[in-house]
RNA sequence: GGCCCGUUGGUGAAGUGGUUGAACACAUAUGCCUUUCACGCAUACAUUCAUGGGUUCAAAUCCCGUACGGGUCACCA
C-alpha cells in the first residue's frame, strides 16, 4: 500500500492540495518593511497581562511600520474552551484601543486570509496533514493515553529523555497495510509528525530577542492532529496559519522557547521560510523572596478585569508595559511627551529576557501623572464612563450637577504643577465624597493636634460668626484665619510658633485643621479655600451642626 | 532527570573591556517649603554587578566551573 492511498483512507474527502491553498493566499501586497503581527490567544478564559503584553507588542509591531495586526482565535483545545472568552478578548482589545485589521467575531469575518478562527479551519490543517501523510513525513498512531503513561514511566526509571522518538516510537515503523487495517477495525488514532532529525546535531536559532540560542534538533514524532476532532495541535495550526497569513513576526511568551526545534523543522519540511520570532519576557510576580510566573489564580492583578474595574486609563495601562519592554521608553516619553507610543523605536534586544516583575506603584505613577494633565472636563468625561459601569449611585450624584463636580475636579488642576491625587478613577468617589451631602453621613472626624470637644465648638463658631466671608478673596480669607488664631492664643504663623512654642496653644495649622475637619471630616484635603467656597457658607453652618 | 534561558539596589533597568566615584525613573526615609495633603526642592539608599577561578596593564562587561531562579519536556495553548 502506498503512502497516497493511507492518505486518501484517512482523508478521503480532502481534494485541495496546499498549492490550492496558497493560490488562494497570495503575499500580501505590503510596503516594504510592513510587518504583519497576530493575537493569537486560545479562549480559555480571562485576558491577563500576558495577553496586553503580547497585544501590545503585535499592535505596535503592526502599526508602527505600516503594516497589518490581526486577530486569531486558537480554539482547538475544544475541552478547555470557555464560551465568553472571546468577548473577553474583544472587550480587552476594544479598551486598550488594538482593534484588529482582520478577525472573525460573531459570525462576521473582516480580512481575505480568513477564516481567523481555527475551529473552522479543519480541512485547511487536513489538507497539509494530508501532503505530509503522503511523502512519509506523518503517520497514524494508535498508542492509547495509558500506553504513553506507561512508556513515559519506563523512560524516567531508565534515565532517558523523554518522549515519542526512536525506538519509543512504537507505531512509526508500522507498514501501511497494518495502518489501513486498524483503521478500518475503527481504533482511535492521532496523527504524528515524522521527525528526520538528530539529537546530536546543533543548530542556531535567532530569536530577536535572546539573540543566537544553540538547540539540539528535534528528534520528537509530536501528536500534530488529535483523535478526537481531528483538529491540529498548536504547533500544526501555528505553521499552517503563520504561513498562509503571511505572518511576519510571531510574538509569543518565552515558554514557547522549548517548542522551536519543532517548529522549525516543520517549516523545512515544508520548504516554508520562518517568521521573525519575538519570544516575549514574563511577567512574573514576588512572593516570599521567590519569583513565579504570574497567575491568574493566585493574582488579583494579573488580570485585565482588575484594572477595568479600578478605572485605570488605558494610556497608562500601555505606558507601563511599553516600560516593562524596552525600559528607555520612560527617557523616549519624557523628551516626547505629546507623540503617540507607536512613534517610539521598539528594539527588540531590548527586551528583558529574565522576566520583569510588574510594578503597581509604578503604574500608580504613571497613572497619577496622565491623569493631573487632563483638563476637568476630560476626568468628568472619563468619571461619568466609568461610574456608568461601577458605580451608578455615585454616577447619579455627580450628574445632579455637573459644574459642580467639575468645579470639585479643577481644584488645583490649572496650575503649572497639578495635584496628583487619582491613579484611577475609582480613587475619585474615595477623595471628593465629602463634598457631596448625600453622601455625608455617619462621618468619622479625623481630628488632629486638638481634640477637645469645647475647643472645637470655640474655634469653629468664632470663626464663622466673626470672621468667614463668602466674598473674601484667598489672602483675606488666609489672613482671618490667621486673626482667628491670635485672638485664641494660637501662634499666626510657623517661624513665630517654631522660636517660641511655650507661647502659644498651638498654631495656625492646628486651627486650619479643625476647621478642615469640621466641614469635611477629614484630615487631609485639597486646598480649603477652594473646598470652602464650593461647599458655601450654609452647608458648611449645617455641617458644623453635626459636631455640637 | 534531559534541553533551553537567565542572575546589576525594594522595582523597571542603563551598561557590550578604560570619563561608572554603577545613569535614569518608580518606591522608601529624612529635611526644607507649607494651613493639611499633594506639588516642588534637597539629601540618603548596590564599597559593588549570584559565586569561585581564569584571560588582560585594565572586567559588571570575555572564558570555564559552581550555586540559585525561571521555562519546557500533554491528543493545553
Amino acid at each position: 500500500m502506498t503512502n497516497k492511498e493511507l492518505a486518501d483512507l484517512i482523508f478521503p474527502n480532502i481534494d485541495k492540495t496546499i498549492e490550492d491553498y496558497e493560490a488562494m493566499y497570495p503575499k500580501r501586497n505590503l510596503p516594504e518593511g510592513a510587518k504583519v503581527t497576530r493575537f493569537a490567544p486560545s479562549p480559555t478564559g480571562y485576558v491577563h497581562l500576558g495577553n496586553l503584553l503580547q497585544s501590545l507588542t503585535d499592535y505596535y509591531l503592526a502599526k508602527n511600520s505600516g503594516g497589518i495586526f490581526y486577530l486569531r482565535n486558537e480554539d482547538t483545545d475544544t475541552k478547555r474552551e470557555i464560551k465568553e472568552a472571546v468577548d473577553k478578548i474583544m472587550e480587552a482589545l476594544n479598551y486598550l484601543g488594538f482593534i484588529p485589521d482582520e478577525y472573525d467575531y460573531q459570525d462576521k469575518t473582516v480580512g481575505k486570509y480568513g477564516p481567523y478562527t481555527q475551529s473552522k479551519r479543519r480541512e485547511i490543517y487536513q489538507a497539509f496533514i494530508k501532503h505530509l501523510i503522503t511523502i512519509g513525513r506523518a503517520y497514524p498512531c494508535f498508542c492509547t493515553s495509558e500506553e504513553l503513561d506507561i512508556m513515559r514511566k519506563k523512560q524516567e526509571a531508565k534515565k532517558s529523555r523523554i518522549g515519542y522518538y526512536g525506538g519509543w516510537a512504537k507505531c512509526r515503523d508500522l507498514t501501511n497495510e497494518e495502518r489501513a487495517q486498524r483503521i478500518k477495525n475503527g481504533e482511535e488514532f492521532t496523527i504524528r509528525f515524522r521527525s528526520e532529525g538528530n539529537f546530536n546535531h546543533k543548530f542556531i536559532f535567532h530569536d530577536l530577542v535572546t539573540g543566537d540560542i544553540e538547540f539540539p534538533e528535534n528528534d520528537m514524532d509530536h501528536i500534530i492532529m488529535k483523535s478526537s476532532d481531528f483538529l491540529p495541535t498548536y504547533h500544526f495550526a501555528h505553521l499552517v496559519d503563520d504561513h498562509l497569513m503571511h505572518t511576519t513576526h510571531v510574538v509569543r511568551g518565552q515558554e514557547w522557547l522549548a517548542s522551536v526545534p519543532f517548529h522549525v523543522e516543520l517549516f523545512n519540511t515544508f520548504g516554508f521560510e520562518l517568521p521573525n520570532y519575538i519570544h516575549n519576557t514574563l511577567l512574573l510576580k514576588q512572593e516570599n523572596g521567590i519569583r513565579r510566573k504570574i497567575s491568574k489564580r493566585k493574582d488579583p492583578e494579573a488580570l485585565m478585569g482588575y484594572y477595568i474595574e479600578k478605572g485605570y486609563p488605558k494610556e497608562a495601562i500601555i505606558e507601563s508595559l511599553m516600560t516593562i519592554l524596552n525600559s528607555n521608553y520612560e527617557e523616549w516619553r519624557d523628551n516626547n511627551p505629546d507623540k503617540s507610543y507607536l512613534e517610539f523605536e521598539f528594539n527588540p534586544t531590548k527586551v528583558s529576557t529574565s522576566g520583569a516583575l510588574y510594578d503597581l506603584d509604578k503604574l500608580d505613577n504613571i497613572s497619577k501623572n496622565l491623569i493631573s494633565k487632563m483638563t476637568k472636563d476630560e476626568v468628568y468625561a472619563n468619571l461619568v464612563n466609568f461610574t456608568a459601569n461601577f458605580d451608578q449611585e455615585f454616577k447619579d450624584i455627580i450628574e445632579k450637577d455637573p459644574e459642580y463636580t467639575k468645579a470639585i475636579l479643577n481644584i488645583e488642576r490649572v496650575q503649572e504643577k497639578p495635584r496628583k491625587d487619582y491613579a484611577c478613577w475609582s480613587d475619585i468617589r474615595k477623595q471628593i465624597w465629602y463634598m457631596y451631602d448625600e453622601l455625608y453621613h455617619d462621618v468619622t472626624y479625623e481630628w488632629g493636634t486638638i481634640t477637645d470637644h469645647d475647643e472645637i465648638v470655640k474655634i469653629t463658631s468664632t470663626y464663622f460668626s466673626k470672621y468667614y466671608n463668602e466674598a473674601d478673596d484667598k489672602d483675606t480669607w488666609f489672613n482671618k484665619v490667621k486673626d482667628l488664631a491670635t485672638e485664641l492664643g494660637y501662634a499666626a504663623n510657623m517661624k513665630e510658633y517654631k522660636a517660641n512654642p511655650e507661647n502659644f496653644k498651638g498654631n495656625v495649622a492646628d486651627i486650619s485643621t479643625v476647621l478642615r475637619v469640621a466641614i469635611t471630616s477629614k484630615k487631609q484635603t485639597p486646598d480649603l479655600y477652594a473646598i470652602m467656597k464650593l461647599l458655601g457658607k450654609d452647608k458648611m453652618l449645617h455641617r458644623l451642626d453635626l459636631i455640637k
